[in-house]
DNA sequence: CTAGGGTTAG
């Protein structure tokens, strides 16, 4: 059999050697510009052939040369081949053509739907994942274990619920729930879509569990603000025989800097090398962003500067990781060094930059930040408005900051809030007000940080009755008020002097207060230089948070404001007595919850 | 041909 490229002719004993070598022409891929054609092989020898030729193509004129000699050789309804080519096609993003060859195929069986499907998959064309599982239904083909996945896939990215519950009833009427693929697929789709107590009926469920099941519901639970379970789950997961690789540890950092827990996470680390998995790119990036979360930023930046590739989501963990730690130059330092260097930042770098620029509080640093948005790609972004507008609120400027809500086109409710909240931080109350209106008549809904930021400027402002009445209109938007709408009501009522009624407000909560609220209190209680509530307030701080010092010195700076220096030295033994110094932030899990990691 | 992870405005 022989294979001609234009005019060459290369002569092969037999096919697999002309397969071998096929690899030989296609390095040179120019060459596949011309005419590849083979001497009449076999109907197996043009499967073989035509897949193999398909798995070299890099681009579409490729896939169109072998698409005419199919016809040509009437194996235009080879389903073999024309899997492989709607396959393929996806590869390169020619979904279109892949759609088109899936359209002209006459009696469509299940390899080519799940072709079709795993197309759109890979172009996240998520709507047509399921459209295309649906006409599948109507077409009255029966799905397998592969089909599952995609759909799933999709139903999570979606966030659609329904139809994910849906082909979950489909999964038990093929009795494919046993499949690990369908399983873990299953799973991650509740992740998604933040079931999680569904989650954990399937992975409870599961009869085997590999490193993806554990994988998956550890990042349940890290990603919804149960890093405590997350980690005890890992804690099962390392008695059981699955081995750990580098992406169950990524998942389990993200638990980790949820906890800001360093003296765990830093075990981690430990963990990270005995597995051998220290110079995996994406686990240090993970790492970084534990370490800048835990205050740790320096070695942060140490773990930053032995990386050779700075991917950028390298440089964003740490330019954030800085500007989120205090360290606003640094952050800074790096993104200017970027430019220098001519990487190009991405939406996430620019948005951590001007967060980094409102930290540092410079007007100048500010406007600088500003100038660069304006000359970039970057100047319609909505998130990186957003953050301007907060960036010169915090510099000082409400004036600049209502420049840059005035340009920012599509105002949404998170623009409209950092607006409210600016003006709330100056004192600017009635102005907030006004712009809650406006926003109204823009027909924008409010949020939960909306009124935040309502009910922050009315208490800035001594506007107490209005910011009652916020707090209470909440429920006419549906909004359940949180602790922090809690701890804004404290301030407001005890910032203006109203400390029984502050109390009362307290004793009527439906839920515990937190940490926020009795800080409040507290704040209100030196302000009014109210020591006994104050004292009390404070014995409720200790016993909710014990390691934390600042409760300490709030309320050692009450007693120094009405000068009971006894009090002074009282605190001062008692912080002595529990170990903590005066700059030592602690933060440990609740007792009981201690996860030991061995290092080797 | 199929499942899990990293940076992210108020």
């Amino acid at each position: 059999m022989s294979l001609t490229i234009t005019s060459q002719r290369w002569t092969f004993k037999s096919p697999s050697l002309l397969l071998k070598n096929l690899n030989f022409f296609f390095s040179f891929s120019y060459l596949f510009n011309c005419s590849i054609h083979c001497s009449s092989p076999s109907s197996i020898d043009a499967e073989s052939f035509y897949t193999s030729l398909l798995e070299k193509s890099l681009r579409k004129a490729h896939l169109t040369q072998i698409h005419n000699q199919l016809y040509k050789r009437g194996l235009q309804n080879n389903g073999f081949i024309i899997t492989k080519f709607i396959n393929i096609s996806s590869n390169l993003k020619e979904i279109d053509y892949a759609r088109q060859v899936f359209d002209e195929f006459p009696d469509k069986y299940v390899f080519l739907w799940n072709a079709i499907i795993r197309g759109y998959s890979m172009c996240n064309m998520l709507d047509e994942v399921v459209e295309m599982y649906s006409r599948m239904q109507t077409a009255c083909v029966s799905p397998d274990t592969f089909t599952f996945p995609h759909v799933l896939k999709a139903c999570g990215g979606l966030l659609a619920v329904r139809y994910g519950r849906a082909a979950h009833a489909h999964i038990y009427k093929h009795g494919f729930q046993e499949d690990m693929f369908v399983a873990n697929g299953l799973l991650s789709f509740y992740v998604k879509c933040e079931e999680n107590n569904s989650a954990r009926v399937i992975f409870d469920g599961l009869t085997s569990k590999n490193v993806v099941s554990w994988t998956s519901i550890i990042s349940g639970y890290a990603q919804s603000g149960q890093p405590v379970e997350a980690l005890r789950i890992f804690m099962e997961m390392r008695g059981s025989d699955v081995k750990l690789d580098s992406i169950a540890l990524v998942s389990v950092s993200k638990a980790y800097s949820d906890l800001e827990d360093l003296n765990q996470g830093g075990c981690l680390y430990g963990l990270v090398i005995k597995i051998g998995h220290e110079f995996d790119p994406d686990l240090r990036i993970a790492l970084t962003s534990l370490y800048s979360k835990c205050g740790q930023v320096m070695a942060a930046k140490s773990l930053f500067d032995q990386m050779k590739v700075h991917d950028v989501i390298l440089w964003n963990a740490m330019i954030s990781g800085f500007a989120k730690n205090g360290h606003p130059n640094e952050a800074l330092e790096l993104f200017t060094e970027m430019i220098s260097k001519n990487i190009p930042p991405d939406t996430v770098t620019v948005q951590s930059s001007v967060l980094a620029s409102a930290q540092l509080g410079s007007l100048d640093q500010a406007k600088w930040m500003d100038t660069y948005v304006k000359n970039s790609k970057f100047s319609n972004d909505i998130i990186v408005s957003t953050a301007l507008i907060d960036m010169y609120a915090k510099c000082g400027s409400i004036e600049l900051a209502h420049e840059v809500f005035n340009r920012t086109l599509d105002k949404d409710v998170v623009v409209w809030s950092a607006m409210i909240m600016g003006y709330g931080l100056h004192g600017w109350g009635r102005e907030a007000i006004d712009l809650f209106n406006e926003m109204k008549d823009a027909r924008v809904l409010p949020n939960d940080i909306t009124f935040l930021g309502l009910i922050t400027a009315c208490s800035h402002s001594g506007l107490v009755e209005e910011g009652w009445e916020f707090f209470h209109s909440m429920k006419d938007y549906g909004l359940e008020p949180q602790q922090k709408h809690y701890a804004g009501m404290v301030d407001l009522l005890g910032r203006a002097g109203y400390l029984d009624r502050a109390c009362n407000f307290i004793t009527t909560m439906p839920v515990e207060p937190s940490v926020s609220v009795w800080g409040a209190l507290l704040s209100a209680c030196k302000i009014h230089r109210c020591v006994m509530l104050g004292e009390y307030a404070a014995e409720k701080l200790f016993a909710l948070d014990p390691l934390y010092t600042g409760h300490y010195v709030q309320l050692s700076n009450l007693y120094a404001s009405t000068g009971m220096w006894d009090g002074v030295a009282k605190v001062r033994v008692l912080m002595k007595s529990k170990g903590l110094t005066k700059d030592v932030g602690l933060c440990e899990l609740p007792p009981g919850n201690q996860i030991d990691i061995e290092v080797g």
